[in-house]
DNA sequence: CTTTATGGTTTTTTT
DNA sequence: AACCATAAAG
């Protein structure tokens, strides 16, 4: 061990052997966090004698607790698999899934996610007689997971009377629990909150889960929330070691309950708490990082602290200004060209950041069109893609027969002839009787009003997911799943319903997920731990997106500033610097919301090692307008010495303080008139070839309609004829041919 | 009763 | 482009 604390500079040294019972690591970004907190694990196990087991470390992503197990494993020869690793909430549903009885829950719970929420409250709105044109489902989603995040229960919500919603929100917020309940699922939040409830009425159990935690490390504990730092409080006992680690500059999560307080009082919760700070920053040259220290001392919500880096000045941050996003995207790939010749970089070195996933088509399709190959995180996960979520929706009802979200999902997928009317009078019935709605469907013969020909359907889809649940427990996940999906006629329906291209994407897509499946359970299986098709369905809830990023792919990589957080690369671009957008509009009103935008940038900033590109639009496309932008007023806080600027056109470099007084005086002029002005530039002709981000090219062979309505018919290669509307299609004109 | 066609709406960030 | 609600068709 001895050795090892060689690879660390004296204030890591001390944080990792610190033997105070709390400890709180001010840690800026790139000052090799993850390195120290990793370090002290193994410095707990070889040197304290803490069994893995008694060890609970909680990360921020699933990625980054793998990537910290296997170091783990490396540095002390030891085996990992007993350690307690992992996100909040796959520890929490962990703990769930052992615990799930004392709270009334059975061991195969489901997950619920943000769709199936929406779907349980519009369920529950209906059954308040709550009309759903006039409240959308989603906003008491938001408020619902709110409240939940602080801690609150319906009771706690006082019934104002200013805004109908919240007069209405503690009934469906109560009638939604109940929901989740008699459908064995918890939503997201609910896997903190269940925990707690279980812990503060059950002493015997939090005596059980103290004495097991011996030692407790948080990683990103400034993106701590309120239900989370009650956990912490339940479990970190006084004789527990307790090890958290975070930046306040790095907090950006306050609009999921993130509370920076958290971090902030950490002194005052646990007086007495060793403060360690890691000032020196190991990744950034000093220019990226000068610039971004320089930005985020605009914060007033902060500690403050001094970080410095021995690394060579480096190049200067490069601010590109472009006339539109295309223009933005062409500049960049023009960029991307320069850094692989000249410093013969790969494109695995690159990461391209946005402030919102509707951001990345017009990259994509420049970056697709140079044959620059590129990965994208987020935008459409994998796992929410329709034909996946279906065949999910078929292995959820097989575990967990309750859950009737997922069963009314797949009732009538393929399309078998039974419909909304059928299901509503099962449920009724079902309901009357106390009874789940699968087995309603059992006895779907006693109801009244339905035909004995409906009646025969429904048995025979009820009998379908009957053999599969029998079989669950006899044949492995990945055959399970791969022999329902052909039985219950999915593979029929994806080549059949649609045309050749699609089709084959979504059917390659089916077998993708029966290689993870098989994956999961081989890798499980062999380390000993649950590889049930519950355990699996669990990982596929939790999964992030950037866990499955693949960093042996060369590639370039596409992501929000919130994806990068906790990743490094040698290039990063950000764009769309613009008032509105970066900071994003609804948030630069209250101070607190513009100082995270702030916090944000600075997370993109020190993702950068050796160079960093920032750029802005004159004019964006956005809400199918056109509209006029301003450049953010992030870029004048980062000082010009720091920055090259690579203008557009015609050389109009002005000096910096009359472009600073012209934005000032453009910004003014935004906040009073918000931003607006119109163009119609649909210009399409018959016969005008065009390109599409995923039919590839094509040959316009009609217009029907005018200006935004118009329809335009588009022959694309392989004879794939497309009727799309102009505005939405986003197609890019090329050049005409005659 | 179910299926299909149509029109309107939508986009902030995510466990 | 995807999703929903509604109306008309089968």
């Amino acid at each position: 061990m001895s050795t090892i604390l060689k690879d660390l500079n004296e204030v890591q040294k001390e944080a990792v052997t610190s033997e105070n019972k709390q400890i709180l690591i001010l840690a800026g970004a790139g000052s090799g966090k993850t390195r120290t907190l990793t370090y002290r694990i193994a410095w707990l196990i070889s040197n304290k004698k803490i069994k893995p087991e008694h060890i609970l470390a909680v990360t921020f992503t699933n990625k980054a607790a793998r990537e910290m197990k296997d170091r783990l494993a490396a540095l002390i020869k030891g085996k990992m698999s007993a350690l307690w690793i992992g996100t909040f909430h796959s520890i929490c549903a962990r703990i769930m899934r052992m615990e799930a009885k004392h709270l009334g829950y059975d061991q195969g719970f489901t997950i619920y996610d943000v769709d199936d929420q929406v779907r349980a409250l519009k369920k529950c709105m209906s059954r308040l007689n709550i009309p759903q044109q006039m409240y959308s489902p989603k906003l008491f989603q938001s408020k619902i997971s709110r409240a939940k995040n602080n801690l609150q229960k319906p009771a706690d919500l006082v019934k104002e009377m200013a805004v109908e919603v919240d007069r209405l929100l503690p009934d469906v917020f109560e009638e939604y629990d109940r929901f989740l309940k008699e459908n064995n699922a918890m939503d997201f939040d609910d896997l903190l909150l269940k925990p707690i409830e279980l812990f503060q009425n059950n002493p015997k159990l939090l005596k059980k889960y103290r004495s097991k935690f011996k030692s407790i490390l948080i990683d990103e504990y400034q993106d701590t929330n309120r239900a989370q730092y009650e956990l912490i409080k339940l479990l970190a006992d006084k004789d527990i070691d307790l090890c958290v680690v975070g930046d306040e500059d790095q907090s950006i999560y306050r609009w999921r309950g993130a509370d920076i307080n958290n971090i902030l009082n950490f002194s005052k919760d646990f007086p007495g708490a060793d403060v360690f700070r890691l000032e020196e920053n190991y990744r950034s040259n000093n220019n990226i990082l000068e610039g971004a220290n320089a930005l985020v001392a605009n914060n007033q919500q902060r500690l403050g602290k001094n970080l410095f880096t021995k690394r060579p000045e480096g190049d200067p941050i490069v601010l590109i200004e472009t006339e539109n996003e295309r223009d933005e995207a062409k500049k960049i790939v023009e960029c991307i060209h320069n850094e692989m010749f000249s410093k013969k970089r790969s494109f695995n070195d690159i990461a391209i950041l946005y402030r919102t996933n509707a951001q990345s088509r017009v990259l994509e399709e420049e970056l697709r069109k140079n044959a620059i190959s590129y990965r994208i995180i987020g935008g459409q996960k994998f796992y929410e893609r329709k034909e996946i979520r279906d065949i999910l929706a078929y292995l959820k009802i097989i575990t967990n027969p309750q859950d009737s979200v997922s069963l009314r999902r797949i009732i009538n997928f393929p399309l078998r002839g039974i419909g909304d009317t059928t299901v509503g009078k099962i449920e009724k019935y079902a309901e009357s009787l106390g009874i789940t709605l699968l087995e309603g469907l059992g006895h779907v013969k006693d109801v009244d009003s339905i035909s004995e020909g409906m009646a025969n359907r429904v048995l025979e889809f009820h009998q379908i997911i009957q053999k599969y649940r029998k079989l669950r427990n006899k044949i492995s996940a990945a055959e399970l799943a791969s022999t329902l999906t052909t039985d219950v006629g999915i593979i029929n329906h994806l080549k059949t319903e649609y045309d050749q291209y699609e089709s084959e994407a979504r059917l390659q897509n089916v077998h993708e997920l029966f290689n993870t499946i098989e994956d999961f359970t081989k890798e499980r299986e062999s380390e000993g731990l649950d590889n049930s098709l519950a355990s699996f369905l669990e990982e596929v809830s939790l999964q992030t997106d950037i866990d499955s990023l693949d960093e042996t792919k060369n590639q370039v990589t596409l992501m929000t500033l919130h994806s990068a957080k906790g990743l490094e690369f040698p290039i990063v671009f950000i764009t769309g610097l613009e008032m509105g957008l970066f900071p994003l509009q609804r948030n630069s009103a209250d101070p607190a919301e513009l100082e995270e935008e702030r916090r944000l940038l600075y997370v993109g900033m020190t993702r950068a090692q050796e160079n960093l590109y920032l750029s802005y639009a004159r004019t964006r496309r956005r809400f199918n307008s056109v509209m006029t932008m301003v450049p953010s007023l992030f870029l004048d806080e980062i000082p010009s010495k720091y920055i090259e600027i690579k203008s557009t056109e015609s050389g109009r470099k002005s000096a910096s303080t009359t472009r600073k007084q012209a934005r000032r005086k453009k910004m003014l002029e935004y906040f009073k008139q918000g931003q607006e002005s119109q163009e119609s530039e649909l210009d399409y002709s018959i016969g005008s070839l065009v390109y599409h981000s995923t039919f590839g090219k094509g040959k316009v062979v009609n217009l029907e309609g005018q200006g935004e309505r118009m329809k335009v018919s588009v022959l694309f290669e392989g004879n794939i004829m497309k009727k799309l509307i102009a505005q939405y299609a986003n197609l890019t004109p090329l050049e005409v041919v005659d």
